[in-house]
Parts: structure tokens; C-alpha cells; sequence
DNA sequence: CTGTTAGCGCTTTCAT
DNA sequence: ATGAAAGCGCTAACAG
């Protein structure tokens, strides 16, 4: 059956150059543009390389001094969430744009995995590297440990650790958006925190805190629940708060895992029987169909995409874009902190 | 303030052997392992290795006859899409328990992007493909232009292309779920599908005919929308429906898009006025909060994180697994029929 | 326009 | 236990 050339090794310029009667050079200046190859030559070389189905190997050219890998490598802490599934598009998007391919890794919130495959991206001469960290273990992300290549962190920062870095503006957004609820006269308050060690957790929790001291309340620690992984999780923690003897009028939710749990636990109550009316959810991130659930609902919200796309600029600011400051760049992207949406009027109670 | 050696260039097995006082062969050894290397002197060489922050240089390595990459290319269509970043995560987990890298690359459903990603994965030498074809153009993806590397299509199949293949029992799950709603007494059902060219469509609505014809009915061009792309699609042909005068009782929506969408303008409807009990919604994959949205729902549901990683085993078969058939294999993944929940009965017509 | 030479960073021989 | 040589696939630089 196998009538063709013997095609068990991948076939090289030497092969390409060989069926079309030229020098590997004349192949190579084929590949690349074809600058100073006669045009008939450059039919013959392309039928040989279709005829054997050779590609070049990038690999190999890499190693040539001078030469880009074209490569970037983005570490992220869970695909499965959308969010950062919508992080590394906007990545991958801008990356495009350069001309650039993205390596992706996923971290699982696992300090060990993030090494490794920082290490590994490295290894591979990518150019540079977006990561989204994991906690608050930095030697990895050295310069030093790095070759100097180019950093960003996105979403997290890392404790004593000098990068360019994307935040989304947790503070504000969460002192915004908790004000706003105090403002309409809550006093309740609770808290869905995830994970302490994480950046965005402590920012969130600070603004949240800021707004309450603002209004003279003080976090009550039965409100305040820390260190939700999954929507499971919160879910558990929403259900706690809700079975208070004083449960709260109001909660605050901090990324989409959080919020998912939050309105699944008052779901569930709802189909089981006449639950009484749900505490007012301000949450931060977007979740589809949260708008719909008929639970009062203040939303802080921003692009996860944008994040990416944001921080893939910055770092391509310094591989492509003229030279730049040496020193750590830092961008905080605005959020959007909507209104409050199908709210009654909460139980108001003595603010003070 | 720069005190260190200069270190403007990228340290190579020289600028290691140098400074530790060996030759490059010992620092090789040591660095796969140290096997014949005196203790001691690798000692230094891990000293020369770490003041020069020195990475071994995967893609020269890799050059080397023999060598594995250890990177896989993988191409979807929308990354935005939970269940695309559910997809990749079951990939990219597979692929590190098989010691692996993952190039991902994003199609946006474009054919033209698609073949781009490929033809630059294999230039990268790549060791297998896993690729959610956008649609039927196959050329790409003929063995001969992949050089024989392995290719798994996942989700999809193309027309005329023989290749691995894991697909969700798209025909069968359609088809249940839809018998089912029949049974419970339905006879005007209405179908939100995506653009046919894209394989899980047609299959998808081959189930639902199929179904429809078993109880003498037969599509109602009226009830059918095809080509939504994304939610807001979704939404306006969902809207279009609730619109007729004479609505249907039941949606059978394709995929997450369509549900979102579907829910969407139920929702929004619920949200503005008191509106007629909404339609039975048949959910082809899981969407979160779905459940909750007090919307009558029939779930058909599928781990997409599963079939990600489904594909992967396939490839790694091919990869690292004792020799298999050359012909192309092909895995259904089962579906899971839930039950139709928070239904009343529709409004009962003579089924004929 | 085309070919020859040399060398990128690494590691498999083959010495020592 | 260590080193020297040679070559992986590719392409600048230098002939012609």
C-alpha cells in the first residue's frame, strides 16, 4: 500500500533541497520570502516542501542567534473558571496581534505547579511570561531566576515582589460598592471571602472594612466568612449565614465563585419552599443570569478579557514597544459598580 | 548599582562549564541527572547554575535526534466559553500527568485562524494535535500536512477527514430529551441551534427530528431558529418565539449559548411584567444557575472537562501507549437525560 | 541569483 | 569520572 518514499523521519531542508535539485540555502530563502530566488526555483522548492509535507522547524531556527521565539507563557490559577478562561482570550487575542503563541499552563492554586511550569516556559525561551500568582512564594519569580525575561503579574500581586502588574481596582471597588449599600440604610453585612493568602481577598475585604468603618460599623465576626474555594464552598458558608438567628440583610461576595455559591444556597431554598426574602447580594465579577435570579443584586463589575488583554500590552510594551522605564509599572483597571436592582428597602434598623 | 558580571546575554552550558571550572559534557550530565558526575562537582555546577540563574535550553535540546518536545498543540473555538476553558483544563491535566506543555491557540470559529494555529504548531514540533474543528474545510488537517503527527478532533467531526474523534453522543441526548418532552404531552417545540456547518448542530437536530417523527410530527419552520452564534443571538431568536401568537411549550436549545440566551429573554420578560409561564427549556450542556431560574427545565448534561480529557488519553495512546491500529478510533461520551424539573403540564392538543 | 562555510546550544558518541 | 569531537536543523555571512 505504502508506494511513496520511505516518510518515517521528519524531512529537513537536506530532503526539501535534495528533491528539488538546489541547495538547502535556496530553500531557506524560499521560505523566507523568496528575496533573490528565481521564481521557477521557488515553484520547484514549494512542490517539494508539498510533496513531503516538511514544515520548518521552529525549534531548530530559535536557536539562531538574534532570533525571536515567539513565544509567550501565561500561567493561570484555574481555567475552568470563566474568568480566567476570558483572561487568557484576552491574552491570546493581543499575543496574536504580535505574532505571538501562547503557552498555557494551569496552576490550581498550587505554588509548586506555578514554579514548575514558570521553570519549564523558561526552558522553552518564551519571551515573556503573564502570571496570574498563586500565592505569596516569590523566589520563582525573581528577575534573576527568570533571565530577565519580562513579568507581569495580572490580578495578584506577590509580596515583595517588584513586576509590572494588572490589578482591577478591589478597593474602590469593594469600599464603592459596600458604601453604597450602607447608604440604603443595610447594617448587616456580611462577607464571602475566598482564600486569605490571596491578594485580591485581603484588597476586597480592606475596602469592604473601609466603607463600614466610614459609616461606623465594625466587621461582626459571624458575618464574615473566609476562605471559600469553589461555588461549593460558598455555597456551605451562604447557608450558614442564612440559618443566623440575625441573618444578614446584605452580603458581600467576592470574585463569581463566591456569588455562584451565595445564589445557589438561596435558590435552593426558594424551590424548596416559601423562603423569606433574600439578602441583598453585592457581587463582584459579572455572572451570567445573576441579574435574572430575583435576588436583589448590586454588581461590581469588569472585563476579565480586558485584564488579559492589559496585561499581554504591558508586557509586549517591553518586548516590542520602544525602550521604557526599567522600573515596575503598575495599572489598576477601573470597575463599574452598578445599581442596586430589585431591592426592597432592608430592615432598617438604628444605623448606630 | 549593576555591580554583577555582565549578563546582558543569556547564559549557555559555557558560560555554566566556565565559571564551575569543567567542561560543558559535565554540566550536561549533571543537569540530566548527574549519573558519572562526582558529587562535589556538581555541587558546583548547581552553584554556577544558580548565580547564573542559567535554563537549559529546551528548543536546542530539542533539535537533538530522538528528543521529544513534550508539547502538545491545541486549537478551540472560543475560549470565552466555559466550556472551552473546561475543555482545555481537562487537556492541559492530562497532558501534565503525561509530562507535556500545551500550546493553545484560540479559532474564533475561523478556518483561516485554525489552519494559521496548526500549521505553527507543527512548526513547532509539536508531538500531537488536539483541534475543535471550526468547520469543513479539512486540508489543513490531512496527515500528510501534519507530517504525520497526531491529530485527535474533538467535539466535532469534519466531513471527509479520518482522524481520532471524541464526540458527546450529541444524537442520542438530543434525541432522549426531546422523546421525553413529547411524552409529557408537548407538541409544539421550538429548536435554537447554532450555524449548521458546525457538525454538533446537524447531529444534534437529527436527534430532535428523529424524536419529532416518532410522534408524527415534523419540524415547524416557524419554530426553528438556527445560526445563533452567541447569547445575544440566542436571545432575539428566543424572543422571536415567545413572540408568536402561537408560542411554543417547549425550547430544545443546543448548547450553553442558546440556553443563555433562551433564559435571557424569558428572564427579562419575568423581570418587566407578569408573563405567561415560560416553555420547557431542553438544555444541551450545563449551565450554572440554570436550575434555579424557576424556568421548567430538561437538562442534558456532559462533563466538558471530561471530554477534554478524553481527547487527551487518545492522543497520549498514540504518543506514549504501546502500538495501536493506525485507523482512526472514534469515542461517543455518554450524556446524562435529567429530569424535566418544575414543569406544569403543558397545554394538551390532540398530538395529531 | 545561488552555494559553501560556520556556528547557534545541546548531547551522543568515543576517547582518556 | 571527565573531556573532545561531531552533528541535530537552520540560516547569517561570505563567496561566487
Amino acid at each position: 500500500m505504502n508506494s511513496g518514499p520511505e516518510r518515517n523521519v521528519v524531512p529537513t531542508v537536506r530532503e526539501v533541497a535534495e528533491l528539488a535539485g538546489v541547495s538547502p540555502m535556496t530553500v531557506s530563502r524560499t521560505l523566507s520570502g523568496g528575496k533573490y530566488v528565481r521564481p521557477e526555483v521557488q515553484q520547484r522548492v514549494m512542490d517539494a516542501v508539498a510533496t513531503l509535507g516538511y514544515h520548518r522547524n521552529e525549534n531548530a531556527r530559535s536557536i539562531r542567534p538574534g532570533h525571536r521565539s515567539d513565544l509567550i507563557g501565561v500561567a493561570i490559577t484555574n481555567l475552568a473558571n470563566p474568568y480566567y478562561g476570558n483572561f487568557a482570550l484576552g491574552v491570546e487575542e493581543v499575543a496574536a496581534q504580535h505574532g505571538r503563541r501562547m503557552l498555557l499552563g494551569n496552576t490550581g492554586e498550587q505554588v509548586a505547579r506555578e514554579k514548575q511550569l514558570v521553570q519549564d516556559f523558561v526552558g522553552r525561551q518564551v519571551e515573556g511570561l503573564i502570571v496570574v500568582p498563586t500565592g505569596a512564594a516569590a523566589d520563582h519569580l525573581r528577575p534573576a531566576r527568570l533571565g530577565d525575561i519580562p513579568l507581569v503579574l495580572a490580578s495578584r500581586t506577590v509580596r515583595g515582589l517588584k513586576a509590572d502588574t494588572v490589578l482591577i481596582d478591589d478597593i474602590s471597588g469593594a469600599y464603592e460598592s459596600t458604601k453604597r449599600i450602607l447608604e440604603a440604610g443595610h447594617t448587616r453585612v456580611a462577607f464571602l471571602g475566598n482564600v486569605i493568602s490571596v491578594a485580591t481577598a485581603s484588597r476586597r475585604y480592606e475596602g469592604f472594612c473601609q466603607a463600614l468603618s466610614e459609616f461606623g460599623l465594625e466587621p461582626d465576626p459571624e458575618l464574615i466568612m473566609r476562605g471559600q474555594q469553589d461555588a461549593a464552598d460558598a455555597q456551605k458558608a451562604m447557608e450558614a449565614l442564612l440559618d443566623l438567628a440575625d441573618p444578614p440583610t446584605a452580603v458581600f461576595s467576592t470574585n463569581n465563585r463566591n456569588t455562584i455559591g451565595a445564589l445557589e444556597a438561596i435558590g435552593q431554598r426558594r424551590l424548596r419552599s416559601a423562603a423569606p426574602p433574600p439578602p441583598t447580594l453585592i457581587a463582584f465579577d459579572d455572572v451570567e443570569l445573576a441579574h435574572l435570579m430575583q435576588v436583589p443584586l448590586l454588581v461590581v463589575s469588569h472585563d476579565p478579557k480586558e485584564l488579559g488583554a492589559q496585561a499581554a500590552r504591558m508586557l509586549f510594551e517591553r518586548l516590542d514597544g520602544a525602550k521604557i522605564t526599567k522600573k515596575p509599572r503598575r495599572v489598576e483597571l477601573p470597575v463599574v459598580v452598578g445599581d442596586i436592582l430589585g431591592a426592597p428597602a432592608p430592615n432598617r434598623r438604628a444605623a448606630r
